[in-house]
DNA sequence: CTGAAAGCGCTTACAG
DNA sequence: CTGAAAGCGCTTACAG
């Protein structure tokens, strides 16, 4: 590879000046600048950005830190956060590196090493090494969902509003007539659990309604398989008693469609028996089911793009990162007329 | 941040031997490694990457350059292929770029810049500005899946044994009694369809078969949702006559869900009526269908690692890369017991 | 608008 | 086993 050098000596400049015609930081005359450029062409030349990242100070590399234990399981959720992530990040000219939990444990590679300017994290847990570390140094850093408490006054985030959202979704349940309402929430580990369960609860106290016959499920996090589970959990509750639960709230559209595999199963008629809302926009999987069910977007690639456009302010801040908080509101689809 | 200077002023000995204690280059005595731990530890340092980087020539990095228009869209497959690749990745401490075409267009940043030592090249074009770069440039990179006949003595690859699992799948209906089979074949663009295809016919040749009842039906690449795809198609060739055919060949899992849709509303049994294979498979969506149907696993996560193992033989080989081959086989899944 | 020189934070022969 | 010094390929005040 041709350097810096190569090219001022054939173009007869300096160093500096070749630099500035490719960074454009001082206004470099028009014919100095062709005849840089012609050099550079000649030579095959591309600026080194590692050097140019020893001085500069920046990387233009931010890193994706997701979630995984062994193998990364990417949902239609996380593709769309990610295409937000991508498209924000190239609009500055940043690149993103991929980090995984996995490489974390190893020895935090990424985090470390003055490698990236900036971390999106995602799905962060309640002891999190990679929250511990990002704030011991200082790191700019926006998390994807609600930090635990631990951590919540000391890193920036964007979540959804997933009580209000919850809250909408079952007010809609209960104007519509039903009394008996199956909620499948998230794991209890999760702190969006908590969260939602608020906003279902709401629903019922500001209509002044009992929940007396419904009820909160929380998954058990052993289950792989999402649409497994939302077959196994219809199964367990419909089984002996049909007509136990006139609707349901699934965490997730794959959910879901286990959950429309066991009401065939069962001989139950959607949405004329038990109704169905599942949290989640998918796409293709909403195509699958007939008639289609009403779901809930979580509007994944806004997430991802609040998260860098934050990330980005923090970076300019310099050393002492602000926190700040975002909030991207889901929307519901009752794919009604 | 601290630097090696003031750790190695801390612990009283040069930069070169605080070099070597965290690189572990060459020995250093147990008591000059613990001095200058300790000071590293108290002055929170940890070793800048991109100094290091500069002199060693090696960004321990690798990109892995997606297919995306303008929005990525991760399939299984994809995901799993990831998985593969930062698997892989990990067990030789490298990091992963991700770069996408919507980049590429604009500089080629990840590509230039010696900022990542090699490239994973993912669903290859006829004319591909990033193998044209990257053959240019001498750069270490590995494409998954078959590149065109321009860059396919120029560039290292790994691809499935697609002509034979053809064949094979289109063997095992044969067998059965199928002989009017309609073959959901890739778009004409994609340079898999053409081996693909040469696997189905030589099927029938093995047997000595006609296939003048059956069809090769290449997909209109401008098809978004591969479900409705297949819905669309099952449509247009069974509407008017359900017994056109006895089997269908999907090219994925997701066209073949689509497929399934369209046979309950033409109340068309499978795999009774039409029996079902799909390439490519996918946990989730596999156990959305009873009774389960057929597949093939293309064996992504394999594809990935491969590549990655072919790159880091690149990368070590040096300045004049060896061009290699590697095939991985596709798995076919008849559910049969 | 341009040049000469110092410096970014490491690694690596070379010498001992 | 350790140290002193050169150098990786850039950018950036400083001076003109």
């Amino acid at each position: 590879m041709s350097k810096i050098d190569d090219v001022a000596k054939l173009a007869g400049v300096s160093k500096g000046t070749v630099s500035n015609v490719f960074s454009r930081k001082r206004p470099i005359s028009e014919k100095v600048q062709k005849r840089v450029l012609e050099a550079a062409k000649e030579l095959n030349y591309t600026p080194n950005h590692i050097a140019r990242s020893l001085v500069t100070k920046k990387t233009m590399t931010i890193s994706l830190s997701m979630p995984s234990a062994k193998r990364i399981s990417l949902t239609t959720f996380h593709t769309n956060l990610i295409n937000g992530v991508i498209t924000e990040a190239s609009l500055h000219n940043y690149r993103i590196l991929i980090d995984t939990l996995a490489q974390e444990e190893l020895e935090l590679p990424f985090l470390s090493g003055n490698v990236v300017d900036g971390v999106i994290v995602l799905n962060p847990k309640v002891d999190d090494t990679r929250l511990d570390y990002l704030t011991k140094y200082n790191i700019p850093a926006v998390v994807i969902g609600e930090p635990s408490a631990k951590y919540k006054n000391l890193v920036s985030y964007v979540d959804n509003n997933n009580q209000e959202i919850v809250e909408e979704v079952t007010t809609y349940l209960l104007k519509k007539g039903h009394r008996r309402i199956l909620y499948l929430n998230a794991p209890t580990k999760m702190t969006v659990s908590k969260v939602r369960e608020a906003g279902f609860l709401q629903a019922f106290a500001d209509l002044g309604i009992s929940n007396n016959e419904s009820l909160i499920h929380f998954k058990e996090s052993l289950y792989e398989d999402p649409s497994q589970y939302g077959y196994d959990t219809v199964m367990k509750y419909f089984a002996a008693d049909k007509d136990r639960y006139t609707a349901i709230i699934a965490d997730t559209d794959k959910e879901a469609i286990g959950i429309c595999r066991a009401f065939r199963k069962l001989n139950i008629k959607f949405p004329d028996d038990v109704a169905i809302v599942a949290l989640s926009d998918d796409l293709v999987l909403s195509h699958e089911l007939e008639p289609p069910i009403p779901t809930v977007d979580m509007q994944a690639e806004a997430l991802g793009k609040t998260s860098v456009q934050m990330l980005f302010h923090q970076i300019k801040v310099g050393d002492y990162p602000e926190i700040s908080r975002a909030v991207v509101k889901a929307k519901f689809h009752s794919r009604e007329q």
